[in-house]
DNA sequence: TTGTAGGCGTTATCAT
DNA sequence: ATGATAACGCCTACAA
């Protein structure tokens, strides 16, 4: 039932080395042979083995990608990233090999599994940590490997939304309604981005003198329960803020439901804010104020730059910060008079 | 750089059957020898090289899915069935090979080129059609596989949610709150899952002498753009329905944000119903009345399924149905009086 | 207990 | 224009 190019051969009278030759389009082949050959294996329904190819051509034509399986996992973010990558894989007729780990899991194995396994070409990062051992390793094993967004080292590959800016942006609008109490749900300090992202809150406050209350600073985990805890928290202290900053939209999602919950309207109230503008949020009630990174159009970058590398190519501008873009919505209500 | 048993085999002075052995644990080699080996092997780094290691056993330790792209992707559906899947897999060792392709591009081929070409062991079909090429292939070329959902020849392995009795119980609700005009967006009739659903919807009605009216019946094509153009349409009748059962979340929300601009307040002037339970419906402006099916779980039972089919044994039950749940929320609206 | 000798399917090199 | 041969890295009879 399996056709080889052995079969095509026997089949044909011709030697395995003609008919792979005469597939594979050389020019030294004769016509009338090639044609033969390719109604044959046509007939046949030839389909060249991979693990044969890539064993031969030492390439695997796929790009690893690795899931953390978080319990609240209904992350759209790596949906969105997923599919960003898969598409443009497969423009370039790459496989897209996937890596979905439980959290605590030694992660790094998986890494090791698919790159020292050859079992990949190249690897798509997500979500990194600050101090990440699997960029280490990707460098130390000189294997081709792209991130979205950044460590506290930065010479390598990356693509990433400026979050900076982003909060910046985000903590301007508010102080433009006329927000002054303004709180923020940091995210995971270990997390790459999360640094810029405080300093984006923090740099809007000094830039327009309201001084930074540590209480209005607490830490989420990057998932709606995580919001909740972190929103009832801040509705408790005495003097409550007036508008909250999410470190993502889950988190907000979490601290409208809390504010809810505790007789407040959103968007008059208190103002909510958060930042990834995943699906849910334009239909949350209200509707979430938030900023949009681009993720499935990372995603194709992110492999334009990954297929460059793993042809040895130069990447002509190797780091990209991507400008993100400000989404207001009804949560955020409207300016104070 | 490589590691490879050759390199073990030199480093050792062994030869590379005794390291292959070695390592794989065979008993018939000197513990001493066998520590020596696995030590040598840690401390240089030995992977096992997938291809040879494939090429060889003829097996590739992977399993496929295909996820088609819709531009309109969100879709939550292939995330949980994805994160199920993977997280399984990766528990039997099994990678995860992802296909992801623009609709109407020639899916076939993207099957053929996993499955003749060796790249994965079996595959999880899932949207299935109900006349389902995909199915006839696989089914032809004597591969593993296993489908989420159902088409009109059912002799192959399945999971599915029991569409039937699921709007079934979304009828019934509707019925039981006093509804009378209850208007159907169905799914587009060649998806194997669409005449179970609509059956489910008209079954009740009949149940209780409610004569099924053409007029409420419109076809969506499961968007959420589908859903508005559904409930336009609906809308725009004469008498039009008081309740709205959607074939999916999506084309609810479709629906419910055309109700809205209309003047009409889902759950008093109208009722709307979906069916996925995706995370968006909990969130929605009203909280979105649906069904579960437990994606996740359905994405763990297909992996288990599908190793054992894999491994050549028997599945005691190749078909299963799973009990939908309802969920109540006040898309609904009250009982009528 | 260890080693030798194939072979998995493909491609590349070198003859013919 | 075509074919024989080797090599990719691994596994597994079969020998020793």
């Amino acid at each position: 039932m399996k056709v080889t190019l052995q079969t095509l051969a026997e089949k044909s009278g011709f030697s395995i080395t003609t008919v792979s030759r005469a597939l594979a389009g050389y020019s030294d082949v004769n016509e009338q042979t090639r044609a033969r050959i390719k109604a044959l294996a046509d007939e046949l329904g030839y389909v060249p083995n991979q693990a044969a190819r890539r064993l031969q051509s030492q390439q695997s034509n796929t790009i690893g990608l690795v899931i953390p399986l978080t319990d609240d996992f209904s992350d759209p973010f790596f949906m969105e990233l997923l599919t960003g990558v898969g598409r443009q894989a497969s423009t370039y007729g790459y496989d897209l090999l996937i890596s979905a780990h439980p959290p605590g899991d030694e992660e790094m194995e998986a890494y090791q599994r698919l790159v020292s396994g050859s079992r990949v070409d190249g690897m798509v990062l997500a979500r990194t940590h600050i101090n990440d051992p699997r960029i280490a390793y990707l460098k130390d094993a000189n294997h081709p490997f792209v991130v979205n967004g950044r460590a506290n080292v930065d010479d390598f590959p990356f693509i990433d939304v400026d979050g900076f800016r982003s909060f910046h942006m985000l903590t301007e609008h508010f102080i433009d309604y006329g927000h002054r109490d303004i709180a923020y749900i940091g995210c995971p300090p270990d997390l790459g981005y999360a640094a810029a992202r405080q300093h984006g809150y923090e740099a809007s406050l000094t830039d327009h003198g309201i001084p930074i209350n540590q209480d209005y600073i607490v830490e989420g985990d990057l998932t709606k329960p995580g919001g909740v805890a972190a929103a009832q928290r801040l509705l408790a202290l005495n003097q409550r803020p007036s508008a909250i900053i999410a470190g993502n939209d889950l988190m907000a999602l979490g601290a409208m439901q809390v504010c809810r919950q505790q007789g407040l309207t959103v968007g008059e109230d208190i103002a909510v804010a958060g930042f990834d503008d995943i699906p849910l949020s334009s239909h949350a009630d209200p509707p979430l104020t938030t900023v949009r990174q681009p993720i499935r159009e990372i995603g194709y970058q992110l492999v334009d730059m990954l297929i460059t590398l793993i042809r040895g190519d130069m990447l002509d501008e190797s780091q990209r910060l991507i400008e993100p873009t400000l989404i207001i919505r009804a949560s955020s209500g409207k300016p104070l008079n």
